[in-house]
DNA sequence: ACCAAAATTAAGGTAAAAGTAAGGCAGGCG
DNA sequence: CGCCTGCCTTACTTTTACCTTAATTTTGGT
């Protein structure tokens, strides 16, 4: 199952200081990779290419209105989207609305009500059965167990505890469990800014990572190496 | 599956007013069928025995306050919720977003945008399968299976991993699957700058990947060699 | 049958990743 | 206020998996 967590998202809006804030924003909450247009003809290209799982709209926008973008849009892939608008106008929320936007939030909007928001449409949408809030959350790879609530690390031999930077890569693994994550990708969802020569400090941090969860850890089981790609959980045993 | 037209709806508030206007504007849209509750204790006993399909609910009740409330419904039964609030507080707001409420709407409200709001969400949930969210980046050619997210090769003998190089061909194929891709067109989309003397290397790595996805990798069934054009990734089992 | 294009094979090179150890920094505690 | 402890980072060496090279063989079109 692939999570939330890789959605592309699709961002339209004619201010480049929006874009900037925006695409600032999600990339913080790490949670989304963002592809921003500033028009119609560039979201429709950008939703081609793209196929985001997301998107953000304004309602005025230079070469057309955003209402009409989002039917537009949504005829080609029926996914969430939300709306940016300048002026917190009645008669523009209720329209927005009314033709199926998942939500409309008003300029100026509170950073983290943004991502919020978001991930609680992308929770609800592509997680719809999913949700146990509360649940345990808890990792079982052959005979490890991690409570990633506790961030307690349990094997035959004895108990472990996560560090946050373990906690972070391995919970980050864990939600794309079975796919191949990138080392940037990796690096963006447990550090804030940019870490430089991150190349060894991400390896460093995946090699204590193996001496918790491996059994052996020069022969990864588990948490597998792509070389050229990145790294990946593996789903099953892996021999 | 039930239709949203059939939900029930539990609201908690202890405004009588609020309720009654709430039961009417609901009642009036015709899609739910409402039960209210004044506190904390009353929404818990209707919680259990109408199975309401969603939740609206005050931030402040006479016996406790409307997230814990949330948190213990939602552990009962994961469905939607959303917050009604007398004072528009950005800290609560979020607050209750982050605990994971759907919605968070401010009195006094409109009519409207409460219908609207509550019908998105509603159809969002309930009927999610009209999204294909993150489809699985799959390549079926007959009896084998090309996971491009996790890199793993599925045939009937077992599972096999692709490299980067492998991966990027492959994709670049499938991509085009059907139709002749060039050597060159091949190459430029699997290394950076130009590989001299790519003739050569370009075959070998065609050759791992005919080992690893070709039941005979000398009678290449998927992998097409189109003399003096270059390679196609056949449609259909080439007989 | 001839020739060029493509396939095959195996060996060697190389950059990516692993491994190791020491230094640095912050938070907790006396 | 300063020491201590544990975690994170840096720098460097070693290893290895993948890629490339090169030399030979096979194939298919004319």
């Amino acid at each position: 199952m692939k999570t939330i967590f890789e959605s592309k998202l699709l961002v339209v809006d004619d201010e480049p200081e929006i874009l900037i804030m925006v695409k600032k924003i999600l990339n913080q909450a790490g949670y989304f990779q963002v592809v921003t247009a500033e028009n119609c003809q560039q979201a429709r290209d950008f939703f081609d290419s793209e196929k985001p799982q997301c998107v953000i709209l304004d309602v005025m926008l230079p070469d057309g209105d955003g209402f009409s973008l989002m039917q537009e849009l949504r005829r080609k892939a029926n996914v969430p989207m939300l709306f940016l608008s300048a002026r917190d106008e009645d008669e523009n929320r209720l329209l927005g609305l009314g033709l199926g936007a998942d939500d409309y939030i008003t300029k100026p909007f509170l950073p983290r009500e943004l991502v919020l928001r978001l991930s609680g449409i992308l929770r609800r949408v592509y997680q719809p059965m999913l949700l146990q809030p509360n649940r345990e959350e808890c990792l079982i790879l052959g005979a490890v167990t991690i409570n990633f609530n506790s961030g307690i690390v349990k094997t035959g031999a004895g108990e472990k505890t996560l560090t946050a930077k373990e906690h972070a890569l391995l919970k980050k693994l864990w939600e794309n469990q079975g796919n191949i994550v990138t080392a940037d990708s990796l690096c963006r969802s447990a550090w804030d800014d940019d870490l430089y020569g991150y190349e060894n400090t991400l390896m460093v941090h995946i090699r204590r990572l193996r001496e918790k969860i491996e059994a052996d850890p020069s022969k990864p089981q588990y948490l597998l190496t792509i070389r050229g790609m990145g790294y990946k959980l593996a789903k099953e045993r892996n021999r």
